[in-house]
DNA sequence: CCATTTCCTAACGCCTTCTTAACGCCGGTC
DNA sequence: GACCGGCGTTAAGAAGGCGTTAGGAAATGG
């Protein structure tokens, strides 16, 4: 459950460069290890044994290909070749010795993160799982539908769960009854704030521990309800 | 069997880019298929089953990323998608959707054959059986479009068998009978969720162990219907 | 053209979900 | 300290959705 996410070894040592992957890798819960010469990126993909590694071709210490070569004695971890230099000879060069793509500087972030996820595909077919929301003892995956208390399956009525995941995409802030009723109800007249107060109550049943108590559905009075992050 | 070798299968259809690409492969002991639409290339793909594809985004039949979609449901053949749009959003989309490589238009031969090494070499040599799908007692091939409950064959008709892969194809997920009603029944108007109720008695009857206490196959009252996945 | 399979449709009873009402609790106000 | 409004809780009735069955229409295949 708690994967810590994949690891990504970039080897690059323009520190202008390193800082854009950086910020790249950032934000899409990758672990990442940073080399700045050939030697140390292969120790450090030695000790590390990352799901990815990014290198880039101009390194001052040693030849691109020779890295590649060497990694390839004993390591199948795929490799994304970034360079600058974007000749053909160059492309099929890095691609012959075991490079598994070849991205030609500039190039956008969306690609990068799109063509490590196709090498992380193909390192491990298996592991295409969905965005899943995480709170406390909550686990729930907007994808599938599904809501997780403990690991347990828990059933939610559709407007239980349509309140829970509005609840959700406003998580920490305050939702005014008006708004949720508007959300849930689909805007159609008749709908009560008194609804509001009998499906909170289940929603508290099914998904807090001590519904008399609850921890993170909790309530604004006068004005709404709120889903609270901290702890 | 003697290896003749590789089979690509060439989606395209300007006929000019299509003689560049044989040109391409002609001389590098490469056998190939040419199919000019989207469902000559499933049909090929079906029949011959090609070591990588080759596929042309801008088909005149159907879009090319639903042919990847359609592609994915039972074969993990790479796929080296070629396109005259360079933009960032349409790589990222041809990517996520399953496909293993990404050429923007001109493109040179050389790096094109070395990227087609790259997807020969990605293939796992001993991976050539049928995907099949596994679940408890079910046995589902995909490409014979074959069922299997104990190892026993059970018959579904086309409309039991399309929505029983819909569901597969998102399992664990839940689909909604809107969903259902558009992919199985093809979109046509006078697709009721009557018909859901019947098709999916029918499959329940063939499939579950206990038809009036399904396991696999589960109700989500007033939404759709989902194939649970975790025991 | 006939036999067989497959699909559509209607009817009925059951079950989940939604709505609504009643009541008790808590806090604030006068 | 009594009143009042907002909230939580529970339960019961209403409404609608679902499973099931069966028979006739349509499509399929020889």
């Amino acid at each position: 459950m708690n994967n810590p996410g994949p690891l990504i070894l970039l080897v690059e040592d323009e520190p202008q460069m390193r800082r854009f992957l950086r910020v790249a890798l950032e934000g899409s819960s990758y672990r990442y290890l940073e080399a700045s010469t050939g030697e140390e990126g292969l120790a450090l993909a030695v000790q590390h044994r990352p799901d990815v590694i990014l290198l880039d071709l101009g390194l001052p210490d040693m030849d691109g290909l020779d890295l590649m070569t060497r990694l390839r004695e004993w390591s199948q971890t795929p490799v994304i070749v970034i360079s600058a230099r974007g000749q053909e000879t160059d492309k099929i060069g890095a691609l012959d010795v075991g490079a598994d793509d070849y991205l030609t500087k500039p190039f956008g972030t969306g690609e990068l993160l799109a063509r490590i996820r196709v090498a992380l595909r193909h390192a491990d077919p298996q592991a295409t799982e969905d965005p899943v929301f995480v709170l406390g003892r909550w686990h729930v995956d907007l994808a599938k539908r599904q809501v997780l208390v403990d690991g347990k399956e828990v059933h939610l009525t559709p407007l239980e769960y349509g309140l829970f995941t509005t609840l959700i995409r406003h998580a920490g802030k305050l939702v005014t009854q008006r708004q949720l009723l508007k959300e849930v109800w689909g805007g159609v007249a008749g709908a009560q704030p008194l609804y509001l107060r009998v499906y909170m109550a289940q929603l508290r049943h099914k998904l807090e521990e001590d519904p008399s108590r609850p921890r993170y559905l909790q309530t604004e009075p006068g004005v709404g309800y709120r889903l609270r992050m901290e702890d």
